[in-house]
DNA sequence: TTTAAAATCATGCTAAAGTATGAGTGAACT
DNA sequence: AGTTCACTCATACTTTAGCATGATTTTAAA
């Protein structure tokens, strides 16, 4: 029942806010009689009101159009160094994409709450991942963490 | 002027739309007077009909979501496969040997206290060494002091 | 459509890290 | 003998990290 409400939700709402309106409908025109005169202007409200919703609506209900910008970012490196992520050892470890995200971040030194905001996410949920991490690669401490995927050449 | 119009397209066709509903309605209240008695069914219509515009025009006015991928293109900068510290820039940062040393193990994860430990001092001491050393490195935390230090050259 | 995994967030707690400040000791250099 | 400096230690404090636990939501897979 409770899944059926979260899954039809903007239906459910869609529906409410036409209730909603038919009484306030119902209430005008018992009160005020104003329909037989302004009624366009009513028409007017109404439709950029739904008009709205429906825009609302798309924005919840349609899977987000995604334009992809690829930004070539010169990074110096050492010739020798001819990095390549062992993705063996990460699928064995089960570390998933968000968690290497954020040990790249520890990496680079920065505070959970850094990473939090550079990933637009609260700093519980990088807590989270820095802890599945740490259980994930044996370590105690970020540094730890960081240490050990540098050897498992997760990281550069 | 063609401009115009293709640039503020949909708010046209909004606008087309609400004209062509006004006249519809005219007529149908001339030709029927069904208003006054049905109204809830007309709001409804046009509830729909204006929500599904709204999804439509949701669907045309959408900015994509754009999504960032940076691609880190390697530029190779020097041959140097065995590792060397650079003298000159811990000379430089005045980073002394017991500096040094503290650095080395924080690189490999340890605690303060297991530092501590190792180099048969007390914790204050590797917390003053360690204050020393992020002064000297411009760092703020740990992870970062051995990010730098990396980068830096002091350590491997 | 159900299940499972991944990602998110929250809260209360403890441990560790980090800051600020002051101070004592010994080696080296002048 | 005095000065400098690295090293040591301490205390009191604040901040951040990390742990445990539980919950919701998204997303992908079966």
């Amino acid at each position: 029942m409770l899944l059926m409400v979260r899954k039809y939700k903007e239906s459910i709402y869609f529906g409410l806010a036409l209730a909603i309106l038919f009484f306030i409908v119902q209430w005008m025109e018992i009160r005020f009689l104003l329909f037989s005169n302004n009624l366009q202007i009513y028409i007017l409200l109404i439709a950029i009101l739904f008009t709205g919703i429906g825009i609302w609506i798309a924005g919840r209900i349609r899977t987000p159009k995604v334009e992809t910008l690829v930004i070539e970012k010169p990074v110096f490196v050492n010739a020798t160094s001819d990095f390549e992520i062992d993705r063996n050892e990460l699928s064995k470890r089960k570390i998933s994409k968000r968690e290497l995200e954020v040990l790249h971040l520890m990496a680079k030194g920065k505070s959970n709450q850094e990473i939090a905001d550079e990933l637009f996410v609260s700093l519980p949920t990088i807590k989270t991942h820095a802890a599945n991490l740490f259980e994930k690669l044996d370590a105690k401490r970020r540094t730890q963490a960081v240490e050990t995927a540098k050897r498992l050449r997760l990281l550069n």
